[in-house]
DNA sequence: AAACTCCTCAACCGCGACGCT
DNA sequence: CAGCGTCGCGGTTGAGGAGTT
């Protein structure tokens, strides 16, 4: 079947529109509502192909979206959704009103993606990540840092101030690393980058006891066998662990009751949520702490029993029909 | 102030789904 | 049922704004 020419093969005008342009699709669907998409840009005088004016109308002009910054309460929305609908933009821009699949796709690639992959977490599985390579970068970077500290010179004259400086980063960077790397399966590669880091990380605390590292990981070090055996007794609760509670989105107490999720919907009784306590707010609070307070949460070690994804664990009638 | 890099988001493209004949 | 036209979706791109050097 021979497809329809895509806009630019007919001389139709590309790229950005005009407020011209937009207040003749405007004005047009005003006055005739929507109709055939193809027929509407000869119809309202507009040099444009249909799928054109389709989107412009849709991501922009359309009365009903809503602009500016997502709420927290729409970011937990969009990742509840998105642990379950996958790329669903579609369906999952019906659970937000006045806000389109375009826009929810964009947050997603250029906010919350990033923040998961940040966290340890696979954006499409929405589970921790185990997989070698999604460690490689830093392991690389476990690898440098390792070099940094062997070629400081430690010899306490000009330079120790701005040396400090850089070693607290340092302290402070190779900290999230090793709780990154902590929650990654390990291999015999990382284990000997991690025992060589655990002694330089001894060394440097000796050198520069005012850079002592968090009692956590100290205790994390400690604490984790390098061969991958956890002790069972120090196991921390995990954001996947967690009892799972009859609770609904707006587990964050400071969200009010008219903010709750359209997910809840308006039937809230039938449709609440299960999910781990506090985990959503736990992912949208994010930006502002450390990435890996919440890596730290993930296991350690490993293991051969799969861990749940939200998916596994959120039981929404809406939600699973539209699935079927 | 200029150059450069990074980030955001509007818009495009290709494809599958759907509906009509 | 097959063929065709249109719509809607998801992935991707690139212009331009913001931030940094």
């Amino acid at each position: 079947m021979r497809r329809p020419p895509s806009c630019g093969e007919k001389g139709l005008k590309k790229g950005p529109w005009t407020p011209e342009e937009d207040h003749k699709l405007m004005n047009y669907i005003q006055n005739h509502g929507l109709g055939s998409w193809r027929a509407l840009p000869e119809l309202a005088g507009l040099n444009r192909c249909g799928k054109s004016c389709r989107l412009r109308w849709i991501n922009y002009l359309r009365p009903d979206i809503k602009r500016g910054k997502f709420s927290q309460q729409e970011e937990q929305t969009i990742l509840q959704l998105h642990s379950i609908l996958g790329n669903k933009w579609s369906a999952i821009a019906k659970h937000l009103p006045g806000r389109t699949d375009n826009e929810i796709k964009n947050f997603w690639n250029t906010h919350l993606r990033k923040k998961l992959i940040q966290m340890g977490i696979d954006p499409m599985t929405h589970r921790p990540r185990t997989d070698f390579f999604a460690a490689l970068p830093q392991l690389i970077a476990l690898a440098n840092l390792r070099q940094l500290i062997e070629q400081q010179p430690w010899d306490g004259h000009t330079t120790r101030p701005q040396t400090e400086v850089v070693q607290a980063a340092n302290l402070q960077y190779m900290q999230s690393l090793f709780q990154s790397a902590a929650s990654i399966a390990p291999s015999p590669t990382i284990i000997s980058s991690l025992n060589s880091l655990t002694t330089d990380l001894e060394q440097i605390c000796l050198l520069s006891p005012q850079h002592m590292l968090s009692p956590t990981l100290l205790d994390r070090i400690g604490g984790v066998d390098l061969a991958g055996q956890v002790p069972h007794n120090q196991m921390t609760n995990t954001l996947f662990d967690q009892p799972v509670g009859n609770i609904n989105l707006s587990s964050d107490n400071n969200v009010n009751s008219s903010e709750r999720s359209h997910v809840e919907g308006e039937n809230s009784s039938q449709k609440s949520v299960l999910l781990p306590e506090n985990s959503l707010s736990l992912l949208t609070d994010m930006s502002a702490s450390n990435p890996c307070n919440i890596i730290s949460a993930s296991k350690c070690d490993g293991s051969s029993t799969p861990l749940p994804s939200w998916s596994e664990i959120i039981l929404d009638e809406e939600i699973m029909r539209e699935i079927a």
